[in-house]
RNA sequence: GCGGGCGUAGCUCAAUGGUAGAGCUCCAGCCUUCCAAGCUGGUCACGAGGGUUCGAUUCCCUUCGCCCGCUCCA
């Protein structure tokens, strides 16, 4: 069977440096992947290009970088983190998940009638009580899978006293105890050092607003904007770097006036779609999905996906609209949850018209590694050269700003000069800050190849031209066309190029 | 997490119960005066652990990883 194109990017991605599996010499780590020399340059040009966006160019917004491992306290407030002792239940009848210890009991082998799928209009089905003793609270069913922790964060312990050597000290404490006793014993051990790597950088910014409104001297509308890892405990699945369990969000918390939400959602819906495209990204392969109700998050009150169609496989054959980013209307619910559990009023005091307010927020929320994987998805081509040669070339068509290598430097052949000429021309252009890579070997073909196969922009050539009259050709990645220009000034000539592209 | 398939050089693949080949890539050199596939030479692999066996890359088990489906997805 053919290679696919998702196939053949992952193979490039490997063979020319973008993206490794991680601790592939042990054997690989599951749904986690280091960026290579080109794949770190290619997501730092995003995160710095998306940061430049949304932070540099603007007035109304600045940048923060919180800590990854917060108070556990955060974590409460917001709602990721269930009570030790919570453990979770799904319902198989009706896909209800729920609190075991909350579910209404039902002795066991008693009878009970419940609705198939939990559909009212359901077949009425019956049953008998499950030996645990509860069944499910919404359709009665006592069809249900094990008692499971939930928790999607990672939870690690902050100190220098294991957890675990205490547990194994007090194993024979424990044995005396009765079964309730033992699970409070060990859920304060646990618990008294616990905390959690984040699961998103938003909380971040909510627990410092205060700190930001006072330093920076910022009010409503403006924004806080965080670039950094978090962590979530899931089940991953292919698709390289789509989904992994540590990942780079690049998110922006936008605090607005209650009533000015709505206005405010749709213009960072526009700006954010725009962002995609400013960067080269194929329009008809980025859409809008709003959300449905039933599909909200309990505290927004809208939502919009910002999706790629990226070429995954599927039994449909090739292709799939995968999240990039979402933006999200998080009503006040953020801020007033840190309200009520931190004590300190997170409220805004608007000085001009005497009012007091909980900010809206705003939230566009994307991902660094998606937009990465989409940026090289969607810069990947095979084109056909000459077909009477059957010469067909790979190229990366990536946005001069996002290219890892802006411009490459060869000297025609290997002699008359050429080279010395050519690594001058090098030098100037790391001195003026352009990323440049020199080549000297194989055919003058080849290295052009090459450097389409890394979606490198520009190349330049010394030739025999150059040593006459000081002009050397520059050789467009896309067209393929070449131009002659002085040698003198290339550095600032390609700075220009790449303001301009 | 469950079920099925798979795991041989950087990539794509081949062969074999007696320690492995090719193409491309890569490296060195030659040739090259503007777009790959030229010449010479070279580096590099049986995912890991255990078992069966005189001997395992090949058979069995475990594990790790990958793929497909389900699941999960604050």
């Amino acid at each position: 069977m053919a290679e696919s194109t998702m196939q053949k990017i992952v193979s490039l991605a490997k063979r020319r440096g973008f993206i490794f599996q991680s601790s592939e010499i042990y054997g690989g780590l599951k749904a986690c992947y280091d960026y290579g020399p080109l794949g770190v340059e290619l997501k730092r040009n995003v995160k710095n290009s998306w940061w430049e966006d949304v932070v540099t160019k603007r007035q109304d917004v600045v940048g923060l970088d919180c800590s990854i491992i917060m108070h556990p306290d955060v974590w409460r407030a917001s709602g990721h983190l269930a009570g030790f002792a919570d453990p979770l239940v799904d319902c198989k009848n009706c896909k209800e998940r729920f609190r075991a210890d909350k579910a209404p009991k039902a002795n066991p082998g008693e009878k009970i009638i419940y609705r198939e799928g939990g559909r009212k209009d359901g077949k009425k089905l019956e049953g008998v009580a499950p030996p645990r003793g509860y069944v499910c609270p919404v359709c009665g069913s006592g069809d249900l899978s094990d008692e499971r922790q939930f928790n999607l964060m990672f939870r690690t312990s902050l100190g220098p006293v294991d957890p675990m050597q205490e547990i194994l000290n007090a194993v024979d404490d424990m044995a005396k105890m009765d079964a309730a006793a033992r699970k409070e014993k060990l859920a304060g051990i646990i618990g008294a050092s616990a905390v959690y790597l984040r699961p998103e950088t938003a909380q971040g910014m909510f627990v410092n607003f205060l700190n930001v409104l006072n330093s920076s001297r910022m009010k409503p509308p403006f924004g806080i904007a965080q670039c950094g890892k978090s962590y979530r405990n899931e089940i991953t699945t292919q698709n390289l770097t789509f989904r992994t369990c540590e990942f780079e969000q690049m998110e922006l918390e936008f605090f607005v006036e209650p009533g000015t939400d709505d206005q405010w959602y749709d213009y960072w819906m526009k700006t954010r779609l725009d962002w995609y495209k400013s960067l080269g990204m194929k329009g008809d392969k980025l859409r809008l999905r709003h959300h449905e109700k039933a599909e909200l998050a309990h505290y927004a009150k809208a939502c919009v996906d910002v999706e790629y169609y990226y070429p995954f496989e599927n039994p449909q054959g090739e292709g799939e609209w995968g999240e990039l980013e979402g933006i999200a209307n998080r009503t006040d619910y953020d801020l007033k949850k840190h309200s009520e559990h931190s004590g300190k009023d997170l409220s805004y005091f608007e000085t001009e018209s005497k009012r007091r307010f909980t900010p809206y927020v705003i939230e566009p929320a994307a991902g660094a590694d998606r937009a990465t994987l989409a940026f090289l998805c969607d810069a990947f081509a095979e084109e056909v050269v000459d077909a009477e040669k059957n010469d067909v070339r790979t190229v990366l068509h990536f946005h001069p700003r996002l290219a890892p290598i802006k411009v490459a430097v060869f000297p025609l052949v290997k002699k008359d000069g050429m080279p010395e000429k050519a690594e001058g021309i090098l030098n100037e252009l790391l001195r003026e800050g352009v990323n440049a890579f020199y080549d000297e070997s194989g055919a003058i073909g080849r290295r052009y190849r090459r450097m389409d196969e890394v979606g490198t922009p520009w190349c330049v050539t010394v030739d025999t031209e150059t040593l006459e009259n000081g002009s050397v050709t520059v050789r467009e990645r896309d067209s393929m066309a070449q131009a002659r220009v002085p040698a003198a000034g290339i550095g600032e000539y390609f700075r220009n190029r790449l303001k301009n592209s």
